[in-house]
DNA sequence: AAAAAACTCCCACTTTTGGGGTATTACGGG
DNA sequence: CCCGTAATACCCCAAAAGTGGGAGTTTTTT
């Protein structure tokens, strides 16, 4: 309710209905699209002007007409959201991402908002936090629904940064793949791989490597 | 459309409107909650008598007041959804149960079905799908999703049944502890436990444990 | 009551891991 | 040019997991 009216200086003098927010929406879970769609386009300060329900689609879409905002899940069944943040921010650098997810983990928040995404919404807040992250990331801020707000603010811990080699080598490790048959698969000693297992373990906190897999595996390392 | 108008006969003649499916909703996103009232709502058929965040609101909601069709999540933040199924089915045999959760696996459905609901909902089909459910249901009939019921038909492979005990177990491993620690806290030989790893093992047959910490945490065993 | 699961325990032996190091090479930033 | 980091590799020894058996006792199902 404190918007700015003069938010769009472009000396166009259009009608209202033209200054509203164009807003894409990205997520396989239609029911929540459903839901949503009406949500926004009754606030009155934006409306839906696309939905796709993969990255492939959403890729077209963007390439067709790009929104204000881009409403983004993660969990899509053909890519990475987090990388598709950053690929956004780089082919349509006028698009907001706003991130639209169920995963409440510090290191997912922390990633999607270094890939320059404007904004953070867990799935289980209302739908009023949606319009109002809507108005929030086209007025230049950053919006972080409560829960990740405090999760970014207690978290001196930094994220879990692995290189390129430890992230390789973590997926065979999660595949079970012994020392022994990762050294084989990939052409380096043995040596070598245990000491890359025991930075993993060392980096990650685990205990052993079952813990290893279940931490790779939940803070979606992999 | 087909719904048979006598399908109450307690024989008090009250209005139309009384006559209509009660649902409840229980699922921690908010946002899809809301739109999935406003479209039950609005379909006519059926109305939402209340919806709840946890188990533990939803447990409070059937005591006051069982709903004729409850659409549950699996993923709920204070318990595991699948066995909640059967404890609706227990205390509340009325009561149809329509899970409504993004797991497309096989397993998972297999368990939910098993455990006594009555229709089974991926998240990402259109909210019509959650009426044509509803509707369903309350006329006896069991109902899937397109999805799910390709792959309930097509699947032969039987889903893996893990006794208490190895449950108990598998948590355990998955959570790092050693053979060992394991037979500590729970009070048995140490060989025992190396029976059941070696079992659980050769059940979901992984290569090692970490294949089963995998395959654990992927297939939801825990 | 008989059969089938589930649960419990044991042994011997091999392979893999975990925990403590050390060391060389290569690359990039200050 | 020096410093830090990444990547690579090695050693020793202890601990844990994996292999391939056997063998009882309950509990549940038929």
């Amino acid at each position: 309710m404190k918007r700015d009216p003069s938010a769009r200086l472009d000396g166009s003098d259009r009608s209202i209905k033209k200054m509203m927010i164009t807003v894409h929406i990205t997520d396989d879970h239609k029911m929540l699209v459903e839901g949503l769609c009406i949500s926004i386009n009754e606030s009155g300060i934006a409306k839906v002007t696309g939905v796709s329900y993969s990255l492939a689609e959403c890729r077209n879409a963007l390439a067709y007409q790009a929104p204000d905002v881009l409403l983004l899940d993660l969990n899509l069944s053909d890519g990475n959201g987090i990388d598709f943040c950053a690929e956004v921010r780089r082919n349509y650098p006028s698009v907001k991402v706003l991130v639209l997810t169920t995963h409440d983990e510090y290191s997912v928040a922390k990633r999607v908002m270094d890939n320059g995404a404007s904004g953070y919404i867990l799935k289980n807040s209302l739908s009023e936090e949606v319009i109002a992250g809507i108005e929030a990331v086209m007025g230049g801020e950053i919006f972080l629904c409560d829960e990740i707000d405090v999760l970014m603010r207690k978290r001196t811990e930094q994220p879990i940064w692995l290189t390129a080699r430890e992230q390789e080598l973590l997926r065979l490790i999660v595949d079970g793949y012994t020392n022994q048959e990762i050294a084989d698969k990939v052409f380096l000693s043995v040596e070598t791989i245990k000491t890359y297992r025991k930075n993993l373990i060392l980096k990650l906190g685990a205990k052993n490597s079952m813990m290893l897999v279940k931490m790779a595996i939940e803070k979606r390392l992999i």
